[in-house]
DNA sequence: TCTGGGGTCCTAGGACCC
DNA sequence: TCTGGGGTCCTAGGACCC
């Protein structure tokens, strides 16, 4: 049996975790910019706040009902996502967790007795809440898909489950199914789901029972043939290897306001690359390819609407690296390249990909032995920014004025990571 | 005036190999 | 006029996830 364990809003839990005052009240967090919702609390949830969806269509409600909004804290979510995932390792052996993102894990609970599973379900959560201060949902199933349907009813109030819920009988299966809605599977996003409504099939209990042969022509081949064999209670989504690597980093950011000059493109691109290059080097790897890529508002004249229109270029390195100003050296040109005058810039990106792990970088006949050099270089600068949970060292092209800088007005403090920043009690 | 930032997997089709 | 039967690797694009 497969185990999902999900933080309850995570990142709303977060700020309440140092906002006691805040237990009662609606909270919401928003994204990068803040731009748009991308967490909510059930308080917030009910007054018909919707997720996903821009601040500012969301701003009367908000102001009305007297709802606290916080800008994303990424530190402080990074780090207690972390507490958590510990306590889970901690609870079930490091082995048998796969950390599914920053506030969800499958835990493989298949050493556990049949009989024990909700006993001990109940017990993680209850242990993960007291060590963490955050509330977590806790399904249990055959399979991973069945895990995230039983911990999605597991969180509804009116089920009266009170966050944990098994689904080890044929008869809770079907139960559980019924309730469930297409949309509302793992796996099946608009376009399935309208797909599946206009056969007639709306809920889980039915998607069940569709043959194998109608989902690899109709849902994306094999992995249609998984949903249906995993809502027919076989596991066939094996948890993933812990030691697996990424293979392509991405950092991209919108601009904190729109931007026109080549020069703030440039040091924006410099400041992403040299992030990229930090992810890349925290994995051992190197990449063969960068890609830059910008976004600009493709809409003329007419009246303000949203319509990103994004451009890309992308170089090849003679030899597979990790190095900051190597990777800095060719991501500028491509900027310069997709730059043309007097256009509205809106976004920029930079994309690393053919990653291999550092250690079996292909020697190349044409650029000599300096490896070992930038390597040490690039691993000081790294100790010495992480140590200080700041960029204290970076690159002259990222910038001084850095005018393309996300807007993070709300931003609660980082109380975890900063000596000054640290929690005061009075 | 205002719409996030990451990722994954799969398939089809082209280029190339013997 | 005839025109096999395997492979591999790469890329673009679609669909999905949180």
């Amino acid at each position: 049996m497969k185990a999902l364990v999900d933080c309850n809003s995570f990142y709303c839990s977060c700020e309440r975790l140092y906002r006691p005052d805040l237990a009662e009240q609606p909270v919401v967090v928003l994204s990068n910019n803040d731009g748009c919702i991308i967490s909510r609390t059930d308080e917030a949830k009910k007054l018909g706040v919707r997720m996903a969806a821009p601040y500012y269509q969301n701003r009367d409600i908000i102001e009305k009902n007297n709802v606290a909004v916080f800008s994303s804290n990424y530190n402080l979510y990074g780090d207690l996502s972390m507490r958590v995932m510990d306590t889970l390792r901690c609870l079930v052996g490091e082995e048998n967790v796969e950390v599914y993102s920053v506030d969800e894990s499958f835990l493989d609970l298949s050493r556990i007795l049949p009989e024990k599973l909700y006993a001990a379900a109940k017990k993680i959560k209850e242990i993960t809440e007291q060590w963490t201060g955050i509330k977590v949902s806790i399904g249990v199933a055959p399979g991973k898909l069945l895990s995230k349907v039983a911990n999605r009813l597991s969180k509804k109030d009116n089920e009266g489950t009170k966050g944990v819920m098994v689904l080890d009988t044929p008869e809770k299966i079907r139960e559980a199914l019924e309730k469930t809605s297409v949309d509302d599977l793992w796996g099946v996003g608009r376009q399935y789901a309208s797909k599946l409504r206009s056969y007639g099939i709306n809920n889980g209990w039915q998607l069940k029972h569709l043959p194998e042969e109608w989902a690899r022509k109709n849902l994306g081949g094999v992995v249609g043939v998984r949903l249906i064999k995993e809502l027919n209670g076989i596991s066939c989504i094996p948890m993933k290897d812990p030691l697996e690597v990424k293979k392509m980093i991405a950092t991209t950011r919108m601009f904190g306001k729109p931007v026109f000059e080549l020069n703030d493109i440039k040091e924006a691109v410099a400041t992403y690359a040299s992030r990229a290059a930090e992810k890349l080097r925290r994995q051992y790897c190197a990449a063969k390819m960068i890609q830059v890529f910008v976004v600009t508002n493709g809409n003329r004249n007419e009246k303000y609407e949203y319509n990103p229109q994004s451009r890309y270029q992308y170089a090849t390195f003679p030899k597979a690296t990790a190095d900051t100003a190597q990777l800095i050296h060719y991501a500028l040109p491509l900027a310069e390249k997709l730059y043309q005058p007097g256009i509205k810039y809106l976004k920029a990106g930079v994309i690393l990909s053919g990653l291999v792990p550092d250690n079996s970088i292909q020697a190349n006949l044409f650029f000599g032995e300096t490896k070992n050099r930038k390597k040490f270089l690039m691993e000081t600068v790294d100790n010495i920014n992480f140590s200080q949970r700041d960029d204290v060292i970076k690159y002259a092209a990222t910038g001084l004025k850095r005018n393309w800088k996300m807007r993070q007005e709300m931003r609660s403090k980082r109380f975890t990571t900063r000596w000054d920043e640290l929690y005061e009690i009075r």
